[in-house]
DNA sequence: CGTCCACGTCTAC
DNA sequence: TAGACCTGGACGG
């Protein structure tokens, strides 16, 4: 679960989970992480949590007892502590019972009760660090979502440094200036304000002001007026009104944190809503390419000026969800889900212009705050049905599809 | 079976 | 600007 989004939304459910819940004894890692002990131990104490950015920080506040045990070994009064996550590729909190702790839980503690009860940090891949007595991590900015007034200060007051003169993709992930920001959310932030990936940030970000100008609501007075508008004017309005690129970098975020499931999470049920919601990332007909860090960019059609010469674009897999599945309890059968990924046949993309790439430029609206009803594009669609089972792919790839752009090779 | 790919940092040449 | 650090799922043979 690991950027913004993915961050706050694990603060929130240790906030949920444990609420009301005592916990007690040390806090245990398990044998095989390299990360630090947690010298942390108490007869009752509860934990709260909050994030900024790509960081967690837990709270463990001893609760006073009226056991005469008061003092712990020299006198003195049991202070709290802060341990402040990262998560990695792959970390996440679950509060479970103890015979149900997850395979990879790296940091645990326990509660007080009975049959207890485990908060742990799960961490497969074991990229993530926890820092006992930690702070937020110095040189990392402000939270993109939550700090939102001194994140875009902080861009806009160092524009002219020379992070900015890398491309714009990859400087939407140096967490100094973009704390929060990871690779799904750059191509979703690009793709909805439509610059290219590889052009110099300096070039898209200087001309922004420090305080989100734009205020006014719709210039537009009425109707007719915006019927005469021409798209291309508007969309020109809208970029400077209500879309720059700062602003995208916070709201966008937030509508992952308000989609209400657990954001970016293959296993969770609430998955296919988080599909839906991708615009870019993962969706099939978008273009890819490797960045000067190897990472995937994923965007749609002009890749920009900087974009590496070289690259070759990783061919993506599906995401299946591993089955089972059950419950789509409650939550309208809106059939949503794309699938994900197809994959065209064997190598292309890269910049190479050539005549038949360019049918995907057809559209050009932006959906976003009930705008132009006309052409809303359903594009990148829904491909109806999501769980079909593997064996069958066939026929469910073959009938949902149609229209779109990409025709292999 | 093996290869490639993944939501991110880190530090070493 | 490369690896290193890890596990596991999808896909290919």
């Amino acid at each position: 679960m690991p950027e913004g989004p993915e961050l706050h939304l694990a603060s929130l459910y240790v906030n949920r989970m444990c609420e009301g819940v005592l916990f007690s004894g040390p806090v245990i890692k398990s044998e095989v992480s390299k990360n630090p002990d947690v010298p942390f131990t108490s007869e009752a104490y509860r934990i709260t949590a909050a994030s900024r950015g790509k960081e967690v920080k837990l709270t463990l506040t001893p609760i006073k007892t009226d056991e005469p045990k008061r003092r712990v070994k020299s006198g003195q009064v049991e202070q709290p502590m802060d341990i402040v996550f990262r998560f990695g590729m792959s970390g996440y909190f679950r509060f479970t019972s103890e015979d149900e702790l997850p395979k990879h839980a790296h940091l645990r503690f326990y509660s007080k009760e009975k049959p207890c009860r485990v908060l742990s940090f799960v961490d497969p891949r074991r990229f993530g660090s926890w820092e006992p007595n930690g702070t937020w991590q110095p040189g990392r900015g402000p939270c993109v979502m939550f700090e939102y007034k001194k994140f875009r200060e902080n861009v806009v007051s160092h524009v002219s440094d020379r992070a900015f003169d890398r491309p714009i993709c990859e400087v939407l992930l140096n967490q100094k200036y973009f704390n929060g920001i990871g690779n799904y959310l750059r191509a979703e932030i690009l793709f909805r304000s439509n610059i290219p990936p590889f052009v110099a940030a300096k070039t898209v970000l200087e001309g922004l002001g420090p305080d989100d100008s734009c205020q006014n609501e719709n210039p537009v007075k009425n109707e007719s007026d915006a019927k005469k508008t021409s798209v291309r004017t508007k969309k020109k309005l809208m970029k400077h009104q209500t879309d720059d690129l700062l602003r995208l970098c916070h709201t966008v975020p937030l509508e992952v944190v308000n989609l209400g499931g657990k954001g970016y999470d293959p296993a969770s049920g609430d998955f296919s809503d988080f599909q839906a919601w991708l615009q870019c990332y993962y969706v099939d007909g978008m273009k890819t390419l490797r960045d000067h860090n190897g990472r995937t960019i994923w965007f749609r059609g002009d890749p920009g000026p900087m974009a590496p010469k070289d690259s070759k674009s990783p061919k993506a897999k599906n995401w299946a969800k591993k089955d089972d599945d059950h419950d789509y309890t409650n939550k309208k059968k809106g059939a949503r889900a794309r699938k994900t990924r197809i994959k065209q046949g064997g190598e292309m993309k890269t910049p190479k212009k050539e005549k038949d790439t360019r049918l995907e430029e057809a559209e050009s609206k932006r959906r976003k705050t009930g705008e132009t009803h006309e052409v809303n594009t359903p594009q990148r669609e829904t491909r109806s049905n999501a769980r079909r089972r593997k064996t069958s792919s066939v026929e469910v790839t073959a009938g949902s599809q149609r229209r779109t752009m990409r025709t292999t090779r």
